[in-house]
RNA sequence: GCCCUGGUAGCUCAAUUUGGACAGAGCGAGGCUCUCCUAAAGCCUAGGUUGUGGGUUCGAAUCCCGCCCAGGGUACCA
């Protein structure tokens, strides 16, 4: 917003430094002035300092810096565009008229409301798989990770203007389905999905691995099973189309209730036979090495790039027994992805444990001669544990499902309405209970680097005072419950007439960084950054609301503030949409 | 063995484009603020040798090396 200002400043800085024949490095680096109550732009003169004390002038750095910042600023500080010009150790910090600063950041976002943040169309068309979730098994808080976050990230690369794709990959066919299949014929037969279908086909799953355990000799019958399935007996394939679509309905209902959804789904089973097609194409080529029937389709990519320290390992590429494994359909599945879309990235949203599989199958489909392969990125995270590092893992009876939190949440999230705000509606106490649980849930997921463990607890998750959603929710409540009494909002902003509060100017900071989180967590892919910058955005609003009387205050004042806290609240709302979060209007 | 990730306040996490201003929040602890736009809020206090030992640098949580701890991956699980 300030790029010229930056750019004449530094103009200035060259041609001073260069009158006196201090030496001046390529590059300044301009950051914001740790706010102090008003708007600046700050640069360090260390690096400065530093050159002259390499070409061989003793100086102390630091004391050198400030006297050169000094300079500076005495030098600098006959302009205008500044209000105010210091030298403070080794910085030179340039203070924008607030006023001016102020009016600019409200005016543009009540001009462009919904798309305030928005970044300018990149002309990149990229994919986004997330989520990939497997069929006839229950959905637990630790499949929650890659669905939140890679709608998330969805919504925050369109925003920052790349064209997103969202797709969706699942897990439909394998061993476990076979198990689940099993166990249906032989106890549940008939039967129909109850109304949580979900966790009814977990139940199902769970109760099947349950009797295999109790009774191995049992495997020799899911064994005949898979074989049937095999063959594609119509029996068994009727049966797994109909169960299939009870877990894949059961998925919708739950993507809905979190306001995901995705653009193009692909399933293992669309998979399987080109991914056999591609293992004979690689045996064809030399690259694959088929050692059946004693061993498997084999990928030696270390030999094949000629690399001394082992790193991609061995790919098994099929079975000994011919039939697809995990790896199987990534080949496949890659390749439809590119050749179904003209893609820039193709972003796979799946945790860390991954990696290794990911870069074996990429890296044996570039040898392959499949140039796009270098353009398929791992999102990697971390797991969703329990207390104690715990894994959640359905066999192990650890799991925390999803249909269970979020019932906790919202109920917790309606006793804390009825205590705070009885007076609302029955059916708004109810969305905003279903609004400030889903947040709270969703958050935390958000708001840690990919690389950390989220540990799940049940009183964190139900926790929802300080760094939570419903914090940043309240702010966006508080705003709107300012503006609802007002009528007809001054249309243009003007410029404040009054010396602004430092938690005006912060507010204003906040918002007129937003723009820039957006950028940043697009390219890093950090969802983290919007948490950040939403809960800054939020923490410097309740200051602004308790420190900063709008309605009651002097009408030049009153006018400027309404227009703040509409460019606030419309901020707030803006950053919580990205994360895929509600902003009520009550609560 | 080899590879990857993490280790910051009692707990959960940050740290502004990657080396810069006194390492910041929340929870928890102690205290304060509702005749005032919703107190799901705000304010104050206490709490740190950034796992550890070296190194590079004017300057290190951040870069390099060693070590310790935790987790993950490592040919037919996904």
């Amino acid at each position: 917003m300030f790029e010229s200002e930056q750019k004449e400043a530094e103009q200035q800085i060259y041609l001073y430094l260069k009158e006196r024949d201090i030496p001046a490095p390529e590059t300044f680096q301009w950051g914001n002035v740790p706010f102090e109550g008003e708007w600046g732009m700050s640069t360090s003169l260390f690096q400065t300092a530093a050159l002259e004390a390499r070409s061989g002038k003793r100086v102390n750095v630091p004391e050198r810096a400030q006297e050169i910042a000094q300079e500076l600023a005495a030098h600098i500080g006959k302009r205008r565009s500044f209000s105010r010009v210091e030298a403070v150790r080794g910085y030179l910090n340039l203070y924008f008229d607030t006023g001016e600063f102020s009016r600019k950041v409200i005016a543009k976002v009540l001009e462009q409301r919904r798309d305030f943040g928005k970044g300018v169309p990149k002309d990149e068309q990229v994919m986004v798989e997330f989520s990939q979730p497997n069929t006839h098994k229950a959905f637990h808080v630790g499949h929650l990770r890659s669905a939140i976050l890679g709608d998330a990230v969805c919504r925050i690369m369109a925003f920052a203007g790349y064209d997103i794709v969202r797709a969706n990959f699942f897990g439909d066919i394998g061993l476990h389905v076979i198990k689940w299949l099993w166990n249906y014929m032989n106890h549940h037969a008939g039967e129909k999905p109850p109304a949580d279908t979900t966790r009814w086909m977990g139940d199902l799953y769970a109760e099947a691995i349950r009797r295999l355990e109790e009774n191995p000799d049992l495997e020799e019958e899911v064994r005949e099973l898979y074989a049937r399935w095999d063959r594609r007996d119509p029996e068994v394939v009727a049966l797994w189309q109909k169960t299939r679509q009870w877990s894949l309905d059961g998925f919708d209902d739950m993507y809905e209730i979190l306001d995901i959804h995705f653009d193009r789904l692909y399933s293992n089973s669309d998979a399987e036979e080109m991914g056999k097609e591609i293992v004979s194409e690689l045996i064809k080529k030399g690259i694959a090495e088929d050692l059946r029937p004693g061993g498997a389709v084999v990928v030696h990519i270390d030999d094949l790039l000629k690399l001394d320290k082992e790193k991609y390992r061995v790919l098994v590429a099929l079975r000994s027994d011919g039939t697809a494994l995990y790896a199987t359909l990534d080949l496949a599945l890659a390749k439809m992805k590119f050749a179904e879309y003209d893609l820039t990235k193709s972003i796979y949203v799946v945790d860390v444990r991954q990696t290794l599989h990911f870069q074996q199958a990429w890296k044996t489909l570039e040898i392959a001669g499949y140039e796009w392969a270098e353009r398929c990125e791992h999102l990697s995270y971390e797991l969703v544990n329990l207390p104690g590092n715990v894994v959640m893992a359905s066999r192990e009876g650890t799991v925390v499902l999803l249909e269970d939190l979020i019932r906790e949440a919202t109920a917790r999230a309606l006793e804390v309405v009825e205590e705070k705000n009885p007076s609302l509606m029955k059916e708004i106490k109810q969305s905003v209970a279903q609004t400030v649980g889903l947040g709270a849930i969703k958050y935390p997921m958000l708001a840690r680097d990919n690389t950390k463990i989220v540990t799940f607890d049940w009183e964190a998750a139900l926790d929802f005072n300080g760094q939570a959603a419903p914090y940043i929710q309240y702010a966006h409540v508080r705003a709107n419950s300012i503006l609802r009494r007002v009528h007809g909002l001054q249309p243009n902003p003007v410029a404040p007439s009054h010396d602004l509060e430092p938690a005006e100017v912060d507010l204003i900071e906040r918002i007129s960084q937003l723009p820039n989180e957006v950028q940043r967590a697009a390219e890093d892919r950090k969802t983290l950054h919007i948490t950040n910058a939403a809960y800054e955005l939020a923490r410097s609003f309740n200051r602004f609301y308790k420190q900063c009387p709008v309605l009651d205050a002097p009408h030049e004042i009153r006018k400027f503030r309404l227009t703040l806290v509409a460019a606030a609240r419309q901020a707030i709302a803006n950053a919580l949409n990205l994360l895929g979060i509600e902003a009520p209007p009550v609560m």
